[in-house]
DNA sequence: GTTTATTGATTGACCAGTCAATTAAAAACC
DNA sequence: GGTTTTTAATTGACTGGTCAATCAATAAAC
């Protein structure tokens, strides 16, 4: 049976299957031989491609980032202004690829599993001081100075209504959390600049 | 040995080598020998007071949300205001007993914890409601119909504010989530009733 | 003598990681 | 072109360790 260049596609689905049980139980408490099975193959394969639990959970971390800023870059290829690039960078966390309930799930799971992986904290550091500095220098033109203390609120804010929309019982709402956290926004933006 | 009247001693100490435990592991990964040992006791006496490890990880929440409305009830006892009633209300979670590092990291663990237990989510709802509740109230004579919004967008914020604070290497810092907070509902009330 | 407190050994389940064995594609060689 | 060797893919049984939960035994207080 063995096709050559199994690798990557094997990867790819232990990531999604990862992602998926974690996102379905709601814990980082998800064994290898289940995310194996749901991914079709052993779970001697799933070792042999990633060496250890620890490391697949890493990669599916990393692969949410990746895809989150992935969606980033998307939605800031056809901005036009300051105002609309704010948009879509606050678009692009709660956009469907990044916010369905398992996702958002195993997205929480990861907030957490910086608390006591190193390797997961610095991950989330990286997401964290991105999101900090595309805000930051959206806001510039708009903001000024006082771009920084909103680029910190409104960072908090969005991760507050993710965490919000991820706990509450029921679907997800993407467009009312961009809603909430733009509405945001314009206030900070017409305040004190208007 | 058996002095009398142990178990609320007992249940107490447990309780807080729970917090103490997940705080410093930084996840719900703790084992009832490790709480057992920090409390000064078997592991068998664990189990005969709180019957399973589910119940003891669940006590804890339930300490962790009556020591934050303690916190909200003693402070609003001396407010004279609106204004200062919102600012008791937000430096509740702020205060020292809710924002020790491994406090912090235990209260974010909790929150997910509402991911895969039923009876966490359960804890988690009151809280959540009680927070919005208690904002609301105190805008209602600030902001008038608006209160509802803004009381959505300050608990995000709250919520928001403590994930990063958490997640942030280092010490946290209370006086600088509550100012943070705080000056974003200063420009919520100013900015359209002022 | 009944109830409460307490221990630590034991059991039984679970699971991450290892390993030897199998299959087949590809490459090397003649 | 056919034979041999290497290499990638794949499995599932096995191991060693861990841990939650149980239990029988003990010790004091009432």
């Amino acid at each position: 049976m063995p096709k050559l260049g199994m690798e990557p596609i094997r990867r790819a689905a232990l990531i999604d299957a990862t992602i998926a049980e974690i996102g379905e139980s709601g814990s980082l408490d998800v064994t290898v031989s289940r995310i194996a099975r749901r991914a079709g193959m052993s779970s001697g394969l799933a070792h042999h491609y990633f060496g250890g639990k620890d490391q697949m959970l890493l990669a599916a971390m990393r692969h949410t980032l990746k895809e989150y800023a992935r969606e980033v870059r998307a939605g800031l290829v056809s901005v036009k202004n300051p105002r609309e690039r704010l948009e879509a960078i606050v678009s692009a966390g709660f956009a469907p690829s990044n916010f369905q309930p398992h996702t958002v799930s195993a997205w929480l799971n990861f907030y957490v599993m910086a608390l006591s992986s190193k390797q997961a904290r610095r991950l989330h550091c990286i997401y964290s001081r991105r999101l900090q500095s595309n805000l930051r220098f959206a806001l510039r033109p708009l903001a000024g100075a006082r771009s920084d203390d909103i680029a910190l609120r409104i960072a908090a804010l969005i991760d507050g209504v993710y965490l919000h929309q991820g706990l509450r019982a029921g679907a997800t709402d993407g467009d009312a959390a961009v809603a909430l956290v733009m509405s945001q926004v314009d206030q900070d933006l017409s305040c004190f600049s208007g």
